[in-house]
DNA sequence: AAACCACACAACCGCTCATCA
DNA sequence: CTGATGAGCGGTTGTGTGGTT
């Protein structure tokens, strides 16, 4: 269907945004709140499209954005998770707080890519670089297992409602998988519908396990899987299982043996 | 010191999806 | 039911900056 453009260009300023536009944006909506991007910039006086405002404050002037570096930890929670999920920055960037979905997707594109690819994996399929045979390549797993286990950022996620309600989860018997994942670019390749066969060897660790500073090792622990906490159903991404039928409570990971497929 | 190059990141663009009249 | 509109997402581009020659 034919769309209006989203702003008069021929009205609006483009480019990097000037401390003076940083100034009124925080203003405004710290007066009048988000509401409507689209009549936000003439409210607020700014020579701006709303598109550009909302990015504007999505990805620099929130106030609860974490600036700097990202950590190890944050490195290898991103990589699992573009594993599980593909080219789906904002569900990654809804499980690493105070960090955005573009900041996410600019570091994977200038250092993960990099890192992974200089450790031999191939940073779309998350399997070693010139594998022809996807069920002999436990390569991802492996190296991954190596890693750390989860950042503490999130294990800080269940107690962050909003965050896990943006990742939207499905009902149990819903087969919808929240509409967007359907126009993925399909970079990543971890399908979130249903029916079709998604990472068939993806194994990827994604427990989130005891806070830090338990002793994993004194008594075993009730670890509930990510897919389940980004709302896919049991069996959909790794080899997770309910703890009882029927149940959603305690949906426990367990790794796929090697040469399982879901 | 100047030119060149590579990198990092902010911002834009085009598209899809959800919502509403 | 249909079309218009707004919001949000992911891919891509543009630009500033630091390092190297």
């Amino acid at each position: 269907m034919g769309r209006s453009p989203c702003c008069e260009k021929a009205h609006t300023n483009k480019g990097a945004w000037t401390k003076e536009e940083d100034e009124r944006l925080v203003a405004y909506i710290r007066a009048h709140g988000e509401g409507c991007w689209r009549s936000l910039p003439k409210a607020a006086g700014l020579l701006r499209c709303g598109k550009s405002c909302r990015l504007r404050w999505m990805n620099y002037l929130r106030p609860d954005l974490k600036r700097g570096n990202f950590t190890d930890g944050e490195d290898d929670l991103i990589i699992r998770l573009h594993g599980l999920l593909g080219n789906k920055w904002s569900l990654i960037a809804g499980q690493l707080p105070g960090r955005t979905d573009n900041e996410i997707k600019n570091y994977w594109n200038t250092h993960i890519k990099r890192k992974l690819l200089a450790r031999g994996i191939d940073p779309h399929t998350h399997r070693p670089l010139g594998s022809a045979d996807a069920a002999a390549a436990p390569g991802v797993a492996a190296a991954h297992r190596a890693a750390p286990l989860m950042h503490p950022a999130a294990a800080a996620v269940p107690s962050s409602p909003a965050r896990l309600a943006a990742v939207k989860p499905a009902p149990a018997e819903s087969s919808d998988d929240g509409g967007r994942s359907s126009s993925s670019s399909g970079g990543g390749g971890a399908s979130t519908g249903t029916g079709e066969p998604r990472c068939p060897d993806l194994n990827l660790d994604l427990s989130v396990g005891p806070p830090a500073g338990d002793t994993p090792t004194s008594q075993p622990q009730p670890v509930v899987c990510l897919c389940y906490r980004l709302g896919l159903r049991a069996g959909e991404a790794c080899g997770c299982q309910a703890d009882k039928p029927g149940s959603q409570a305690y949906r426990y990971f367990r790794p796929l043996e090697q040469g399982q497929y879901i």
